[in-house]
DNA sequence: AAAGCGGGGGA
DNA sequence: TCCCCAGCTTT
């Protein structure tokens, strides 16, 4: 039997049971595979409910603000994805009269849309014989052919690319495609995948030779850097605090935090306090500042590992970005503040 | 070509 | 710990 059709009819048998597999409709579908990108089914699923509750169209969506888009995104990580899903439903909303381009060329155009989703709506929603290349579609070529080239440098993404364009049920691209992905997120697992029970192990190469652990090959990231962040709880009498919205190209871009002091090292409450412009100039103000968290709170991401403590600052006149400490809830912030903001005790203070 | 970008789950 | 997840954008 042919590799696609083995793949189909694994999928029909196998296949979950997911919401966007009920619809065709191009915005829920792109909004599930903007959400999916580095993203596990099960840690996406919640947000897509909530996102086509909360938007149902691709007009609700482009009339939402940016914060309320974050908010709704909080936890997902990957934030730029909000930004250009924002972005772009403003642009099929307003200037492509609410239609999705329905091919993969003009879908390409769109901000947050790459090859691999691109191939996904195309196919998907239009029945375009474009292949999909996705973590797991690399992992179940990568070991069907026995095939080393790294997944992650450009000539591996050129070759997996036409070797999966080679293999497409043309007839069927969209089931073809969901059901590449689904094969290796449920039978060719990156770790203790069920060669056993594999309806392919019969011809697949890295089982015949041995080298199912090995495969994919992939090139090695860079190190993870330490960075240390000394957020600066203001309290003020009139109970308000200050939260300001990251700007810039960095991580969390969009999100808001408490006022922010990056240092080099952990330092003490002296350096804090003779940090120039942190705090407010003159006698007048008899500022509170005590250490929350001693031990600092390492917030671990791929790429970066971030030591965190958090500096209550009391009795201080607020004068910008002010915001009353029962709204806070509502802004789109970080998990590393979404965690201080659940576990503090305003009580103490 | 390489780096930057989140957060969570599994081994 | 390390690796991976329905990747994209910028440098």
């Amino acid at each position: 039997m042919i590799f696609h059709k083995i793949l189909i009819n694994w999928y029909l048998g196998n296949k979950r049971d997911l919401p966007w597999r009920k619809t065709s409709d191009p915005y829920r579908i792109w909004l599930s595979e903007i959400m999916l990108q580095q993203t596990r089914i099960e840690q996406g699923l919640p947000y897509y409910l909530s996102f086509t509750t909360s938007f149902p169209t691709v007009f609700d969506l482009a009339n939402a603000s940016q914060d309320e888009v974050l908010k709704l995104w909080q936890g997902l990580g990957y934030y730029s994805r909000a930004r250009n899903l924002h972005e772009t439903s403003k642009v099929v909303a307003y200037e492509l009269d609410g239609k999705f381009p329905d091919n993969y060329k003009d879908l390409l155009k769109l901000k947050g849309i790459g090859d691999y989703t691109a191939s996904a709506v195309a196919s998907i929603c239009y029945n375009e014989a474009a292949p999909v290349v996705d973590g797991n579609v690399y992992r179940v070529l990568a070991r069907y052919f026995d095939i080393e080239t790294p997944i992650n440098s450009s000539a591996g993404q050129k070759e997996f690319k036409a070797l999966a364009t080679e293999l497409m049920d043309k007839e069927d691209p969209a089931t073809y495609n969901q059901a590449n992905m689904e094969f290796g997120a449920l039978q060719c697992k990156p770790q203790n995948p069920l060669c056993e029970s594999c309806p392919l192990s019969n011809s697949c190469l890295a089982l015949k030779n041995n080298k199912i652990a090995m495969l994919p090959v992939k090139l090695k990231k860079a190190k993870v850097k330490k960075r240390y962040f000394n957020y600066l709880v203001f309290l003020s009498e009139e109970n308000e605090t200050i939260l300001e919205q990251r700007i810039g190209k960095g991580i969390w871009e969009g999100l808001y935090q408490f006022p922010l002091m990056e240092s080099t090292s952990l330092i003490d409450a002296e350096a804090l306090l003779a940090e120039p412009g942190l705090f407010p100039e003159g006698g007048e103000y008899n500022l509170k500042v005590s250490l929350y968290n001693d031990t600092p709170i390492i917030h671990k991401l791929s790429h970066q590992h971030i030591y965190t403590r958090f500096w209550i600052v009391e009795n201080a006149e607020l004068n910008t970005n002010t915001i009353p400490l029962s709204k806070i809830q509502e802004y789109p912030v970080p998990v590393l503040i979404a965690n201080f903001i659940s576990e503090f005790e305003l009580d103490e203070y």
